[in-house]
RNA sequence: CGCGGGAUGGAGCAGUCUGGAAGCUCGUCGGGCUCAUAACCCGAAGGUCACAGGUUCAAAUCCUGUUCCCGCAACCA
C-alpha cells in the first residue's frame, strides 16, 4: 500500500493559555487535509500535533485560577485534544511538553548541547529594578528610570544560559539557498535572510530563573529551560529520539519531517533556530517548514468581552464539523490572511455545500429512484450530435490530477475548488441531457440510465477527492450511492460503477439550507452566553444574583488595592485643570497630548485617549489633573501629569469633569 | 521616518515577481427549466485596478511621491 515511502508532517503545538478559536483550528485541519490526502496518495503517513505547556504565563494563569499549573495545562490540553477530535483530524499522536519521556529528553539534550560547548552559562545583562524583580534595556526606560515605578535602576547581572546561534549561522544561509522549497511561501525567505541571518544572529538565551514551570535544567536546577528549546523539540522527542543515541524505529524511520505546518509568526523559530538546534544535534534538518497566513474575523476587532470569538465548537454545533472543515479550508487563501464572519459562513454555506454539492447529490439519487426504482445501469446509449458525456468524462477523470497539482503546492483552498469544479460540471451536465425530458419517451429510457450512470459514477469520483477534506461527508455521500470510496489509482479511470446497483431509496439532506437570520440570532445567543462566561470567569461582573441583565451589565467590580492610610492620601494633589489647547501625539495611535491650565501654571499632559476624544473637543473641557505625579516621557513626549478617567469593562474612556463650575487650579479633596 | 501586510465592479478575493485585450466566487437583474434543498442552467449590468507623477509602442503589473486601512511592537501617568 505505502509504495511511496514516508511522510512525517507536524502542525505546531498550540500554547495552553486558553481555549483554542478558530484560528487554531484552522491549522490542525489543514494539517489533516494535506495528511488525509497523502495517505490517499500512498504515502505512508505520520501526523503529530499537541501541546506546549510550560512557561511562565501558565504558571501566572494557574496561580490565578488557584490552582497547579500541571492542573491547568491538563485541563486545557483535554479541552484542545477534544476540540481536534470533534474536527475528525487524524493525528497520529498528541504530544504534551508535559510527558514525562519529553522532558527527559529535552533535559538530556540541554547536558548534551552544553558538554558540546554549544550551550554557554552567561549572563544575561541589563538595568536591574529591585523592587520590581525585572530587567529593562536602556531603550525602555523612563528618563532613565524604571517604566513600572519609576526608581533608580543599576546596572546589574543575572546568570543564564545561551546558545551559540553564531557557529551555525553559515551553514544554514547555505541550506536555505542551496533549498529553495524548505521555507514557504517563498516570499518568507528573504524576510528571514535580510532580517536575522544577514546582519547576524544573536545568540539566543534559553533558559530563564524568573519562574519554575518549565523542564529544569538537570545540572543546574533554579534554571528551568526555556521555550523554544523545549518546545521545538517536541517533534523529535516524540517520536523516540534519544539524545544518548539509540533511538526508536519510529524516529529512524519519520525523522526528518516532511513538512512543518506553522503560522506565520512563528516562521523565524522554525526556519532558524530548529534548523539550527538540528544541526547541533547532527540530525538532517526539516524538508519543509510552511508559515502559513492567519484567518481573522471581520468587522469587529476579536474580543472575549464583546462576545465576538469564533470558536470551531460554536461553529460546528451550528453547521456541524465538515461544513466547518469546509469553510477553514475554503476561505484560507495562500499568502494573505483569510477573513470569517458568521455572514460569510452562511453564505459558502449555502451556495457550496447545500446548492451545489448537497442537491446534486439529492436530485441525482432522487432521479433514479423515480425512473428505475433506485436501479443504476449504464447502457452505453448516446445521442447523436451531443459532446455532452465526453465532456463530462474528461472532467472528472481529470479532477484528480488536478487537485495533485494543487495539493503539491500545498494549496489546499484551491484544490477543495477543483473538486467542486466537477460537483458544478455535473449540475451543468444534468441541465444539459434534460432527463425529466428523456423520462416521458419510452424509446429514450436507455440513454435517461446512462445520463443517470455517468452522474453517479462522476459523484463518486468526486466523492473520493473530498475524502480528504470532509470525509464524513465523503463517506454519506458513497453510502448514498452503495458505493465505496475510489483509490487514488482508480481516480482517474471513467466508468468502476458497478452497473444494476441500487442506490437508497431516500436520499438524506446531506447540508440543509441556512437562514441568516436565524443564523445570527443564534450567533446572537453565542455572543451573550460567551460575554458572560467570559465576565464570570473573570470576574468583572460577579456574583450577584440579579438576573435582570441591565443592571448586572452596568456595575463593574475591580481587584481590590490595599488599604491606604489618609497620608497616603493626601500626598496626592488633585486639581481641576483647563485644556487651552491639545493635538495628537505624531508618533503614536492612542496619545493626546494637551495643555492644561492649572492655576497660573500650565502643564503638558499626554493621555491615551485618542480613540475617545478628538484634539478639538478637548479644547475647553474641564478635567480633574492628579498634578503632583513624576513627569515622564511617553512616545517622547514630555507629560507632566494625569487626567482622570472612568474606563469600563471593554476598556471605554470618560474623562472626569467636575459637575458645576469651578476655576482652573481648584484643589480636588 | 519602529516592523510588516493591504487598497482591483455591492461583498470576499486572484492577477503584480516574469508589463501586452481586467478574472473568480457570492450577491443583483433578466431568461430557461422543473429531477432537486425557492435548487439547477444560460445571459446581462456593474470597475478611470486608492491618488499623483514617471519609464514604455504598451502599466493593475516597473520606478518616485502621497493618502487611507489593518496587524505586530511600543505605549495608554
Amino acid at each position: 500500500m505505502s509504495d511511496k515511502g514516508k511522510f512525517y508532517i507536524t502542525t505546531a503545538i498550540t500554547y495552553t493559555s486558553g481555549k483554542p478559536h478558530i484560528g487554531n483550528t484552522y491549522e490542525i485541519v489543514l494539517a489533516d487535509a494535506i495528511a488525509r490526502y497523502k495517505r490517499l496518495e500512498g504515502y505512508d503517513v505520520y501526523f503529530q500535533t499537541g501541546t506546549d505547556e510550560h512557561g511562565e504565563k501558565i504558571q501566572e494563569k494557574a496561580e490565578k485560577a488557584g490552582i497547579t499549573p500541571k492542573e491547568y495545562v491538563d485541563d486545557v490540553a483535554g479541552e484542545v485534544k477534544r476540540i481536534w477530535d470533534r474536527m475528525n483530524t487524524s493525528y497520529s499522536s498528541f504530544v504534551r511538553t508535559t510527558d514525562a519521556d519529553h522532558e527527559k529528553q529535552v533535559s538530556k539534550i540541554f547536558k548534551k548541547l552544553f558538554d558540546k560547548g554549544d550551550i554557554y552559562k552567561g549572563s544575561y545583562e541589563g538595568l536591574y529594578c529591585t523592587p520590581c524583580e525585572s530587567f529593562w534595556t536602556s531603550s525602555q526606560l523612563v528618563d532613565g528610570k524604571c517604566p513600572d515605578c519609576g526608581r533608580e535602576v543599576k546596572a546589574a547581572k543575572e546568570e543564564a544560559y545561551f546558545f551559540k546561534m553564531s557557529k551555525y549561522a553559515d551553514r544554514l544561509m547555505e541550506h536555505i539557498n542551496t533549498h529553495p522549497e524548505f521555507i514557504q511561501p517563498v516570499s518568507r525567505k528573504n524576510e528571514m535572510m535580510n532580517n536575522f541571518l544577514l546582519p547576524g544572529l544573536q545568540d539566543l538565551c534559553v533558559s530563564r530563573t524568573s519562574f519554575s514551570w518549565g523542564v529544569p535544567v538537570e545540572f543546574d536546577p533554579k534554571h528551568v529551560v526555556y521555550v523554544w528549546l523545549d518546545a521545538l523539540t517536541n517533534y523529535i522527542t516524540k517520536i523516540g529520539y534519544n539524545a544518548d543515541g539509540d533511538s526508536s524505529e519510529l524516529f529512524k524511520k519519520n525523522w526528518p519531517a516532511d513538512l512543518h505546518l506553522i503560522g506565520k509568526d512563528i516562521i523565524r523559530f522554525h526556519t532558524i533556530y530548529w534548523p539550527i538546534f538540528l544541526m547541533a544535534l547532527d540530525l538532517p534538518l526539516p524538508k519543509q517548514v510552511f508559515g502559513h497566513p492567519w484567518l481573522l474575523q471581520g468587522g469587529d476587532k476579536m474580543s472575549k468581552s464583546k462576545g465576538n470569538v469564533i470558536y470551531a465548537d460554536d461553529m460546528a454545533d451550528l453547521f456541524g464539523v465538515d461544513a466547518t472543515r469546509y469553510f477553514v479550508l475554503h476561505e484560507m487563501p495562500f499568502e494573505n490572511d483569510g477573513i470569517i464572519t458568521w455572514e460569510l459562513v452562511v453564505e459558502r454555506f449555502n451556495s457550496d455545500l447545500a446548492n451545489v454539492l448537497g442537491n446534486l447529490v439529492n436530485r441525482t439519487v432522487s432521479m433514479s429512484n423515480k425512473y428505475f426504482e433506485g436501479i443504476v445501469s449504464k447502457t452505453g446509449a448516446t445521442i447523436e450530435g451531443e459532446e455532452y458525456d465526453a465532456d463530462l468524462k474528461a472532467v472528472a477523470t481529470a479532477a484528480r490530477d488536478r487537485v495533485a497539482g494543487k495539493m503539491e503546492a500545498l494549496r489546499v483552498a484551491d484544490a477543495i475548488s477543483e473538486v467542486f469544479a466537477l460537483f458544478k460540471r455535473c449540475n451543468k451536465y444534468i441541465d444539459e441531457t434534460t432527463p425529466w425530458i428523456l423520462a416521458k419517451d419510452e424509446s429514450k429510457k436507455d440513454r435517461l440510465s446512462e445520463v443517470l450512470y455517468n452522474l453517479v459514477e462522476s459523484i463518486t469520483i468526486g466523492a473520493s477527492l473530498l475524502y480528504s477534506f470532509l470525509p464524513e461527508t465523503s463517506e454519506k455521500i458513497v453510502a448514498q450511492l452503495s458505493t465505496d470510496l475510489r483509490s487514488f489509482e482508480q481516480l482517474n479511470l471513467f466508468g468502476l460503477y458497478e452497473s444494476g446497483t441500487k442506490v437508497v431509496d431516500k436520499p438524506e439532506i446531506l447540508f440543509a439550507r441556512q437562514d441568516v437570520t436565524e443564523v445570527m440570532q443564534k450567533v446572537e445567543a453565542i455572543r451573550e452566553a460567551q460575554k458572560k462566561e467570559y465576565e464570570t470567569r473573570e470576574g468583572i461582573s460577579d456574583t450577584t444574583e440579579q438576573t435582570a441583565e441591565s443592571s448586572a451589565d452596568q456595575c463593574i467590580d475591580i481587584e481590590p488595592k490595599e488599604e491606604i492610610s489618609y497620608d497616603d492620601f493626601m500626598k496626592m494633589q488633585f486639581q481641576v485643570g483647563e485644556i487651552i489647547e491639545c493635538k495628537a501625539v505624531e508618533k503614536s495611535k492612542k496619545l493626546l497630548c494637551s495643555q492644561v491650565k492649572i492655576g497660573r501654571e500650565t502643564k503638558q499632559i499626554v493621555s491615551g485617549i485618542r480613540k475617545y476624544y478628538t484634539p478639538e473637543e478637548m479644547v475647553g473641557k474641564k478635567v480633574m489633573v492628579l498634578v503632583n505625579l513624576k513627569p515622564a516621557k511617553l512616545a517622547g513626549v514630555l507629560s507632566e501629569g494625569m487626567l482622570l478617567c472612568a474606563e469600563d469593562a471593554d476598556g471605554n474612556l470618560a474623562l472626569l469633569t467636575p459637575e458645576r463650575e469651578m476655576p482652573s487650579g481648584a484643589e480636588i479633596c
